[in-house]
DNA sequence: CGAAACACCGTAAACGTTTACAGATCCTTG
DNA sequence: CAAGGATCTGTAAACGTTTACGGTGTTTCG
């Protein structure tokens, strides 16, 4: 690996000057004669820009950080994936920082953009402290934050509407004819967790069901604990006809439990998860599911950090993405798309239409 | 975004040299006096090193490129989730370039090596062309390729035996008394697609099963193209009792056409799944899957490129991460992890350890 | 007390570009 | 043919660091 070619290479060898050489690499008006020698010599050397001397120069990288907690998450993923091809069409790179469930780390990452290596940065928060606000206030670059931030929080604003969310499973359980409709939750400390144990209250309160605390079960995140919750609350309670559970995983584990204990999905009990994950349309029954949106939310956090690259300096802007609720057999028994194979499989297809190629050898 | 302080700005409020500076940030020998100035007005000033700069002088970048061709895969994203926190504890930034099934791209990222925005690069090619072998020939920085790679090829080189894979899964099906085992495979002329169509062919041989064209069927790396492939199958021989499938997607898509036809899994036909991603422990029955190793194959990548950016010039190395069968209710009716609710679920919430977080609100 | 040894520090060059400015060359025109 | 303008090109400074080298001031020792 020999010292590489510059731009003085180059120069010396086409017997003009160094900026004589710039000029051409980057098409500024200069003579035929000189454009030639200066090409042919770049391409005799196999010349390459050197990326870190132009940054320096230019004062951009032509990258941009993508921070979450991990990229296992099928909720960040489905954004990293639509965030990677608009930053790509754009020119720019993409630098991924799995913070993990530390919080400490996102304030590092945060600081870190003072070091200039990328132009901007979009990051999904775990929670948001006051710690975050002010080195958000204080940012050396441009940042959009997935998840919800207060007023005023100079940074553009990317929300996802879990209180609709919520609302529309538990409209749809209601008129499905269930009543007794319980909700499993995750941690309420983290912000998804307290967001949908209101939203729940709410949904029920606009029905004129009773809030029962009996029908609420608080677990973790995960499948296994997902499926322990579930279990402790057919212990409690026996009539349960419904669940209402905070992500997908959760009701993994409920579907599992469900199975284990004699009782019918959806006939004896309906179950709704959330985040509409590849899991949920491969599971069986295959599981109807909240998309909060993360693909677009992904999309849109991705072009509002691209107009803040190129213009700069207008208000900060907040965008809500709408929910949607996508029925699946665990809470109809016939869910038309799963009567015919074709359909069902085409639709699944859809959902990950890109996990392709079957791994390597 | 005011113009950021720089070591001069430093070097001016302290009353010191820019060099002196430099030598109290990087902790070389100072006396004390100066070091207290200096940090002192780094601190006011809130000084943060620029990277680029940095790079562009120590020549070394602290960045990592992972290439691939879709991060929605479940193999990569297994890799990229071992690679990251390898890289990470280095102190390596790691960027991603998804390709896109387009081969062009990924020539592309090898020449942008030239760039020098990364020190190395780790990359799955999707088929390994002439043109391939050039560039990586003549490579800038180290790379290390996941796949197969000719000998000689001089760069570090990490492979999965699918050829092992594939047999121990046709061994675990002729155990259990199955004879007549059909191939789901995905197209022939990709790496994949290849070596386990030939995997096949050789497991049966050993195990002195013939060969009967009958029963392989080609389709695609989707969930509804295995299906179509399946119900195509089933038309044409009816006494199939095991279905060996090339990824996880063809086998789901299996499920779905086996259960619509009524045909009881794992009771009339066994299957096997390749890859061993999030949905085999989701789906249900759950399903046993030959997994190729892919987080094992990224951590490896990982600290072969590593070690190559330290020293540098040693050999080429080449390893082989060897494959095993996870066992789950598709092929055996009453696999030890299912009759234990709590078991399950332990087991799938340690596959999917860290799919946390219920996504935002 | 003078010189040698030492510790610390500042000057300046370098990394590979881009670009303002001024100088050189060419063409046009009176 | 001289002058003027239009083009093109080269010199040099800048981006923010790191680091070789030599200079200063202090200490130590003969």
């Amino acid at each position: 690996m020999a010292q590489g070619p510059t731009i003085t290479t180059i120069a010396e060898r086409a017997g003009v000057s160094i900026a004589s050489v710039s000029r051409v690499l980057n098409g500024l008006p200069t003579r035929q004669e000189t454009v030639r020698k200066v090409m042919a010599a770049a391409e005799e050397l196999g010349y390459v820009r050197n990326a870190v001397a132009r940054s320096l120069k230019s004062r951009r990288t032509h990258q941009v950080a993508f921070a979450m907690a991990d990229v296992g998450n099928p909720a960040y993923l489905a954004m990293l994936r639509e965030i990677q091809p608009v930053l790509k069409a754009a020119g720019y790179r993409l630098v991924l920082h799995s913070t993990g469930a530390v919080v400490a780390d996102e304030i590092d990452v945060l600081h870190s953009l003072g070091e200039r290596y990328v132009d901007g940065m979009i990051m999904v928060p775990l929670r948001v402290t006051e710690a975050h606000l002010q080195m958000l206030g204080a940012a050396r670059a441009p940042v959009v934050v997935i998840g919800s931030v207060p007023e005023g929080t100079p940074v553009d604003n990317v929300r996802a509407d879990s209180r609709t969310g919520v609302r529309l499973a538990v409209d749809h359980l209601h008129a499905l004819g269930r009543c007794r409709i319980a909700l499993v939750n995750g941690p309420t400390d983290t912000v998804p967790g307290a967001a949908r144990g209101a939203a729940y209250r709410e949904a029920l309160a606009e029905l004129g069901l009773p809030y029962d605390e009996e029908l609420v079960e608080i677990g973790d995140f995960y499948r296994a604990e997902g499926g322990r919750a579930v279990a402790a609350l057919l212990n409690r309670v026996s009539d349960v006809d419904a669940l209402m559970c905070a992500n997908d995983l959760i009701a993994l584990g409920a579907l599992d439990v469900l199975r284990a204990a004699g009782k019918r999905v959806p006939e004896d009990v309906a179950v709704v998860g959330m985040d509409d994950t590849d899991l949920a349309a491969a599971s069986w029954p295959s599981l109807t599911s909240v998309s909060l949106g993360s693909a677009e939310r992904g999309r849109v956090a991705a072009e509002l950090l691209l107009d803040r690259l190129q213009d700069g300096e207008h208000e900060p802007r907040v965008v809500t993405v709408p929910p949607r609720l996508v029925v699946r057999a665990s809470t109809t028994p016939e869910p038309p798309a799963v009567r015919d194979v074709t359909g069902a499989a085409g639709q699944a297809a859809t959902q990950s239409r890109s996990t392709e190629g079957g791994g390597t050898s």
